[in-house]
RNA sequence: GGGCUGGUAGCUCAGUUGGCAGAGCGCCCGCCUCGCACGCGGGAGGCCGCGGGUUCAAAUCCCGCCCAGUCCA
């Protein structure tokens, strides 16, 4: 895409010299002090080089590098804000922070909501998982993890702040003054940014042939048919690489020395991993950057170009990089997880948590061919590495250690399966010699198995297996395109939309459960007014149920719903609703009883929360809840079961919060006054829009954004009781409970239930679970005991046996008393025909049982053939049983005449 | 949230087109042996995940649910 030239015009070009050049490699245009450059300075087009020539005055670790850009910017006017977590829980389009732009959408840069300081600076700290496969093969310029440095500013239509020119001054300014690089070594190249919705034209800043910065200045709104709007508010969003700047000044042979300095070694001694010539390592990285490597294929080609370069075997050299590539993936996966554990994801098969499960398991491959060291040792270096920068890295690290624990655990398990699974298919595909795509696609997708995991195992046993190099396309198509779900839009017309916002009168006063309004509009069965105390559903808790009284007449109010701040009032279908027109004066009435069990199991909720939170740790956080009429439910992050004790534990905290009755204090504020006051930790129930949010709390306690119902004092939510909880996903735990009202009821339910089950069972509530165990004891002892004389009457009966000589040889029969006297038909023909070694008939009712002998028996399905064309009714039967049932109508024969006659007729 | 596997003895798993629930390991008893291990003989141990349905008959087929694993949003 092309924009328009003059987007990148300043006047620091004009002024300075700048010459704009049309790249001779790639045909981008860019911005340069040097006549002589024909390039744009970026890789492909240029190669690195900043190995051989010292650009930076001085060399800088990451945490200096961090400080230093920080620093630059603070004192030129930009506040410093602190980095948030790289887990982007302000949003619900994004699992991960994955720039520093993030931390303001979608309320700042939509103007919703100021910015906490204009201009500003920021080192946040960014996951990126698209280019993961490439990490370790590029010398460290592909990394999941990395700090992007940013200076933002926001541009109001009425408030400027700094816009292009400003911003590559600033960059300019930084890289020659803090960094000592010469301006003519530093290029700008011509680009365009899109996402999120937005777009502008961008510089990316390359040196050295590494590209270290993004300036991006984002001017335009994105619409929906692809056409671009200028945005009223303009917004500078640079990006400056904090990792690849360091490298650049400490020219180290890779990223990750740069990174990690002393951890590299360490790691590599820990896992036996011995560290080519930096020679080596120095023309990897530097082909790298000129080819695109994704593995495989492309991998082999850079190993072939830099052995011919360094004048060794090839196989060599790949020998010595491979374990090296696979120990740099390391170092950055272990970082990774250390941040991504610390800010709470709990790795889970389902949403972010199979983000980090995904690294953590990629971590685990490639350590497979090194020394089998914990990733939890491993992680603890990271996390104690990084905790100077980072507290909360090194705080958390207990908790983040032991998740990491669990899952090398649970990969064990899960990989030992697949081993089992493997050599099933092996053993199968023995006879074919070889394994089908279908086969390796249903393993990996069924069981995870790495299909060249099988590859290698199957060598062994010399069975070809070759898989696909599109086998990951292969397995997105059986996956085939998510339908979009049919979502029932309420759909909702500009004449609703149009109305003024409700005043909610359940946020003046709580307590408030009738009130009288003006009728505004009515549509169909749908109700606006100009207040109400009707709750409309939202934050999981359903909506308030009641009546609109006009004069004497009393609408029902089945269903309350919030669009855009005009609350909707449903009411039921079948009524006179021609009474209601604008302009008409009504009196509500909201069905307390149904308000007060929404009101204590949303108070519950909170407390309960922040209970668990406070027992299981400040991992936790809110996953979903539900809160309903007699019980409610808080889905709640968490990596391991939930003890006994444990339960016992929050069950009783909670309690107590009651029994102090605390004040809950609920009122409205600014967000950035929020968010700096109570932390992030307020966006448990989600994102909340707004400049002004409402601030649930319970003092002392716990704070939340929340829009929900509430008491003013904890002592009126009365016994929170937690009914039971269930594992609805990996890493999720699931509380149902009951509180209030429908506590009480539930308890009363509960001890009804025993109190039935002890009358029932004639013991005491406190024996049952013995008086339990004697019943199904003896219900086992039974059991063998009817068999026992179920044998005994079979061999009695033996004696009673008619016999018949037959052309199939000796055929028993036995009449069975009429009734069902509880001796099984079936057992006494099975054991009769086996004793006795002979085909043997049993007759009882319109039932007609045949067995024949387990070995050297006659194919009784024959019989029961026979009888199936000569009477009617239903039945059949396999070589030793079979079974049939006489139609109701069929007169009773003689069962001699019956034998003999069917067997008669084989 | 969706797709795919699986749930059978303490453990690892078989179980054919529906027709009497099995093997190996482990456990108990006995034999062999000075004793142990091995070997041999015998035995105990099962709501075939739960609930419906179809059928003369369901571990097996159909539907729903629960649990576990896995891949993908």
């Amino acid at each position: 895409m092309q924009l328009d030239p003059s987007l990148y015009e300043v006047p620091y070009f004009t002024e300075e010299g700048f010459l704009r050049k049309k790249c001779a490699v790639c045909g981008e245009y860019f911005w340069t002090l040097d006549p002589q450059r024909q390039t744009c300075g970026d890789a492909p087009c240029d190669p690195y080089d900043f190995f051989d020539t010292q650009y930076t005055s001085r060399s800088l670790d990451v945490s200096a590098m961090r400080s230093t850009f920080i620093g630059y910017f603070s004192e030129r006017g930009h506040k410093a804000i602190q980095p948030r977590e790289v887990v982007a829980r302000w949003r619900d389009d994004l699992y991960l922070t994955i720039a520093s732009i993030v931390l303001f959408q979608p309320f700042v840069t939509s103007g919703q909501v100021p910015p906490p300081a204009n201009p500003l600076v920021v080192s946040q700290p960014c996951i990126r998982l698209s280019d993961i496969d490439n990490v370790g093969l590029t010398a460290g310029r592909h990394l999941t993890i990395f700090e992007m440095g940013g200076h933002h500013a926001f541009n109001y239509p009425d408030h400027k702040v700094y816009w292009k020119d400003e911003t590559v001054r600033y960059a300019y300014d930084f890289f020659s003054r803090e960094l000592g690089i010469r301006r003519d070594k530093v290029t700008l190249k011509e680009s365009v940014w899109v996402g999120g919705g937005n777009a502008g034209p961008c510089f990316e800043v390359a040196v050295g042939g590494l590209e270290i910065a993004t300036l991006v200045f984002m001017e335009y709104d994105v619409r929906e048919d692809g056409s671009w709007t200028p945005l009223p508010l303009k917004i500078v969003d640079t990006g400056y690489g904090i990792e690849r700047m360091s490298w650049l000044s400490q020219r180290s042979p890779t990223g990750f020395h740069a990174i990690y300095g002393r951890l590299v070694d360490r790691f590599a001694d820990l896992l036996g991993v011995s560290l080519p010539s930096p020679q080596a390592l120095i023309e990897t990285a530097k082909y790298s950057a000129l080819m695109k490597v994704e593995g495989g294929e492309s991998a082999r080609q850079l190993r072939l170009k830099v052995a011919e370069k360094l004048g060794v075997d090839p196989l060599e050299l790949e020998r010595w990089m491979i374990p090296v590539e696979s120990m740099f993936g390391i170092l950055d996966h272990t970082k990774t997880l250390g941040f991504m554990l610390a800010d709470g994801i709990v790795p889970s098969n389902t949403g972010e948590g199979y983000l980090a499960r995904l690294v953590l398991r990629r971590a685990l491959r490639l350590r497979r061919r090194l020394n089998p060291v914990s990733l939890s040792e491993l992680v603890s270096m990271q996390l104690e590495f990084w905790g100077k920068d980072f507290p909360r890295l090194t705080e958390r690290s207990k908790r983040v250690l032991e998740e990491i624990e669990l899952e090398e655990r649970k990969y064990s398990e899960t990989v030992s399966k697949a081993v089992g699974l493997v050599d099933a298919a092996l053993r199968q595909a023995a006879k074919s010699g070889k394994i089908g795509v279908e086969e390796l696609i249903g393993l990996y997708d069924s069981h995870g198995v790495d299909p060249y995991l099988v590859a290698e195992e199957a060598k062994n046993r010399d069975i070809a297996v070759t898989v696909p190099d599109n086998f990951f396309t292969l397995v997105a198509q059986r996956h085939g395109y998510a339908k979009p779900k049919a979502q029932s839009t309420v759909h909702i017309g500009p004449s609703i939309l149009g109305q003024p916002k409700t005043r909610r009168l359940y946020y003046e006063d709580p307590g408030l459960l009738e009130f009288d309004a003006n009728v505004l509009l009515v549509e169909g069965e749908k109700l606006v007014l100009d207040q109400t105390c009707f709750y409309p559903e939202g934050g999981g808790q359903p909506a308030d149920t009641g009546n609109i009284i006009i004069d004497d007449v009393k609408f029902k109010v089945t269903d309350v719903q919030v669009f855009g701040g005009v609350v909707v009032h449903y009411l039921e279908k079948d009524q006179n609703l021609d009474r209601l027109i604008p302009g008409s004066r009504v009196h509500g009435v909201v069905d307390a009883e149904r308000r007060l069990r929404h009101t204590q199991h949303h108070d519950a909720t909170h407390i309960l929360l922040a209970s668990i939170r406070s027992v299981l740790g400040d991992h936790v956080w809110q996953a979903g809840a539900q809160k309903g009429y007699h019980y409610s439910r808080l889905d709640i992050t968490h990596y391991k079961k939930v003890s006994r004790e444990e339960l016992e534990q929050i069950e009783a905290l909670a309690n107590s919060v009651v029994q102090q009755d605390r004040r809950v204090i609920s009122r409205f504020m600014e967000r950035n006054e929020a968010e700096e006051r109570y932390g992030f930790t307020i966006y448990q129930g989600g994102v909340v829009p707004g400049s002004i949010i409402r601030i649930v709390e319970v003092e002392g306690f716990d704070v939340e954004a929340c829009g929900g119902t509430h008491s003013e004092h904890t002592g009126s939510i009365g016994p929170i009781s937690i009914i039971k909880v269930e594992y609805p996903q990996d890493g999720v735990v699931r509380f149902i409970f009951s509180a209030g009202v429908s506590a009480v009821e539930l308890n009363r339910k509960n001890a009804n239930l025993l109190e039935d089950l002890s009358m029932t069972l004639r013991a005491p509530i406190d024996q049952l679970p013995h008086k339990i165990k004697n019943i199904l004891d003896e219900n086992k002892s039974l059991g063998v005991k009817v068999e026992r004389l179920q044998s005994s009457i079979a061999d009695l009966l033996g004696d009673r046996l008619g016999m018949l000589d037959t052309p199939i040889g000796q055929v028993g029969y036995i009449v069975l008393s009429g009734e069902d006297d509880g001796v099984d038909q079936r057992f006494i023909a099975t054991r009769l025909a086996n004793t006795k070694k002979i085909v043997v008939f049993t007759l009882r009712g319109r039932r007609v049982v045949v067995s024949s002998p387990t070995q050297g028996g006659y194919d009784v399905s024959k019989l029961v053939g026979v009888l199936k064309s000569k009477y009617k009714g239903k039945g059949g039967g396999g070589k030793a049983y079979g079974e049939y049932l006489f139609d109701e109508d069929t007169p009773l024969r003689d069962m001699r005449s019956l034998i003999f006659e069917v067997a008669r007729e084989i």
